[in-house]
DNA sequence: ACCTCGACCTGGGCGC
DNA sequence: TGCGCCCAGGTCGAGG
């Protein structure tokens, strides 16, 4: 599910709650995506913590919350709501354009596995229905923090996103490009959705091997990449099923993607039919004239 | 070092 | 209505 925009947009809509709250009691309900520490440790340690900063990296959300860091992974279908018992609760809304469902605060149902309790009654939830995501808490000064940071590489929308490393890690490999730029060393925070649209606006085909790649035409997906995600968070995220922020609203961007998911249908710039083919193990949507080899 | 495959999970959509 | 199959925003480990 979740990819850079997607995270993001869920940090966004979570700062106004949550600095500065203090979580009077953590519940695990089901424990298969709390890696670590044990669930007794986790609901000791987080009893009477205070959320200080929500930072991400790629992908990975990053509450700061003294004496701990806790690292959350969304997997595909994991999903963090605020849940306010005294604000009103819409069971649902149609999209305008697209007549698209949102629905808005989550229940507390069987999908449900983490939930962080404050004294207002206020609660964070954490649903997921595939079990995908991955709960991390880490003391500060566990050596193993730095380890886990460690394995997330360059954010394409921070000032590390420099174009001679990206050169260097991309022509360096032989592998096809869109496994190199699904690589969350190199850039972190692409998923397939975003590989797809940043591929194409570069005109370049999936499948092309790195070290085939001339300067010029990495420069393209060099600026490509933070674009599309910029785009995408522009949108509030790409909602395809199960993807929504903390105030339960889903995303907008699936409406103004150029190639995910439009298999079968005729490319925007040429009017030729989109093609789709697995690379790096993941299915792929490009269009044969547009992107070249 | 890289590839492919299967595993981890649940649910939705489709064809029969 | 139901069953079986394929698909899905991600990652990881095994084996070649």
């Amino acid at each position: 599910m979740p990819e850079l925009p997607e995270v993001e947009s869920v940090r966004r809509s979570l700062l106004p709650y949550l600095p500065g709250r203090v979580i009077e009691e953590a519940v695990v309900h089901h424990s298969k995506v709390l890696i670590f520490p044990t669930p007794q440790e986790f609901v000791e340690c987080l009893r009477g913590a205070r959320f200080e900063r929500l930072e991400r990296r790629g992908k990975l959300l990053i509450f700061q919350l003294p004496p701990g860091v806790l690292l959350v992974h969304l997997g595909m279908t994991g999903q963090i709501t605020f849940r306010d018992p005294g604000r009103a609760d819409t069971p649902f809304e149609r999209h305008p354009h697209t007549g698209l469902e949102r629905t808005l605060q989550h229940p507390l149902d069987q999908h449900t596995h983490i939930s962080l309790h404050f004294s207002d009654g206020c609660a964070l939830l954490y649903r997921d229905i595939r079990k995908f995501g991955k709960w991390r808490l880490i003391r500060r000064d566990n050596p193993r923090l730095q380890n886990e940071l460690a394995r997330v590489g360059t954010d394409p929308l921070t000032e590390d996103w420099q174009f001679e490393p990206f050169f260097q890690a991309v022509t360096r490999s032989d592998r096809a490009i869109k496994a190199i730029i699904l690589d969350q060393q190199v850039s972190a925070g692409v998923g397939n959705i975003y590989a797809d649209e940043a591929l194409f606006v570069a005109g370049i085909r999936p499948e092309v091997r790195g070290k085939k790649l001339s300067r010029p035409r990495l420069k393209k997906l060099f600026k490509a990449i933070p674009e599309v995600l910029q785009k995408g968070l522009k949108y509030g995220g790409t909602s395809f099923s199960d993807y929504v922020d903390a105030d339960g609203k889903k995303g907008t961007n699936q409406e103004s993607l150029l190639v995910y998911g439009r298999y079968g249908q005729p490319c925007y710039q040429c009017r030729q039919t989109l093609l789709r083919t697995t690379v790096a193990q993941r299915t792929s949507t490009w269009c044969k004239v547009c992107q070249k080899a």
